[in-house]
DNA sequence: GAGGCTAGTGACAGCCTCTGACAATTGACA
DNA sequence: TGTCAATTGTCAGAGGCTGTCACTAGCCTC
């Protein structure tokens, strides 16, 4: 981002990304229109379309910057680890530098605001859904490479990085529904519904109702 | 369904939704449009619309058929029953039963075809995966209550039932992918994955290769 | 069995997302 | 400064979806 023109268009592409998480943090992803996000920025409607495919795109941008960490994350993990604990260090590395990857594009107070608006927008819930989907593929094609199976003959890989992101997902949900938005609250609670997993799997839960 | 006209609107219903879905496996999703589908039938678009809420809703007008028997069955088990096994039973019992709950509706072939249509359509895919999500909400409040614990106290429940979601997830996808699109080969792919999970977990996918 | 009532429908207009085509503008660089 | 290329605005249009309104066909009562 050297020259003039390049950082105009950065500021415009930040410009446009900021407003709409605005908008739609505010008055709701389905109540907020193109036309407005660009007026907002007072830009066309059809050079919005020139910086981000469509509305949902937009809606995703910051939320990819921080998928890219994680899988990173894992791809760095020392190779003896076991599949299941590089995958959880990593998640748990990613919450700790939340800040360092995200700031950078948006504050991450409203990271998060779109994080629970994600969560509560049926149709941006199904497409993060989707995107999950496709993150856990290329997670499962890593694991796979680095304990030396293939992902395509064993089931394996995939069942374990689908079973981790279940609980990634529990995790999410319970979050955005709960009434401490910290990101301490969800660092904990990935935390701790990790280890529950064993347990709730045992499936004889009125026993032990330590929790 | 007494009347004539009750009648005249269940064969509108049925015939919207049979060329809805012959149009949509032959030629795909997002290659048809409602216009396509209504003239198919002879109606108007707007008719269409009076029976569908959308596009989206007579893809998975069938599975929403499927999906109900499921809960159903899961609702139906011995109480004492664990858990998992509960699921898992009442899974296998769906695939059994497959052809009377669908057959009333559409071709069981054409119910498979559009199953892979759904896998293979990002958009339908992740409409396919939030309406998974509130069907495992539903199951995790169906187990909490007659294991006895709270469901919003206790996240076991939700886990358990995402767990194996996320097993069912796998399944669907790879017998998709294969080239084995008989009944028995998903049923069979389903109770080998469930199998596999805890093998999958223990993450030694190195020394018993077993598979 | 005639007439009123109502559900179902078609036709039309309109909003919103998204795309293609073309012209105007603006920065880059010799 | 003048030329070239990148960026943008304008216009047109397809496709999903909704509201409105008048009309028709089935149903129900007398």
């Amino acid at each position: 981002m050297e020259t003039l023109r390049e950082r105009k268009k950065q500021r415009t592409r930040e410009a446009l990304l900021r407003a709409a998480l605005e908008l739609f943090t505010t008055q709701g992803y389905e109540h907020t229109t193109v036309d407005e996000i660009a007026e907002a920025v007072d830009v066309s409607q059809r050079t919005f379309f020139r910086y981000f495919a469509g509305k949902e795109d937009v809606a995703f941008a910051v939320q990819e910057m921080t998928e890219a960490r994680f899988v990173e994350a894992v791809r760095a993990r020392p190779p003896h680890e076991a599949p299941l604990e590089a995958l959880r260090q990593a998640v748990l590395e990613g919450w700790d530098g939340i800040r360092e990857t995200v700031e950078s594009a948006v504050p991450v107070e409203l990271y998060l605001r779109m994080y629970r608006t994600i969560e509560s927008t049926p149709a941006l819930l199904a497409a993060h859904l989707r995107r999950s989907a496709a993150t856990e593929e290329t997670i499962a094609r890593l694991l796979a490479g680095r304990e030396g199976v293939d992902v395509d003959a064993d089931p394996r890989p995939r069942l374990a990085v689908a079973v981790f992101g279940a609980v990634i997902r529990v995790t999410e949900r319970q979050w955005c529904t709960g009434d401490d938005f910290s990101l301490e609250a969800i660092r904990q609670l990935t935390a701790s519904h990790l280890d529950l997993v064993d347990s709730a799997l045992i499936g004889n839960w009125r026993s032990n109702q330590d929790r």
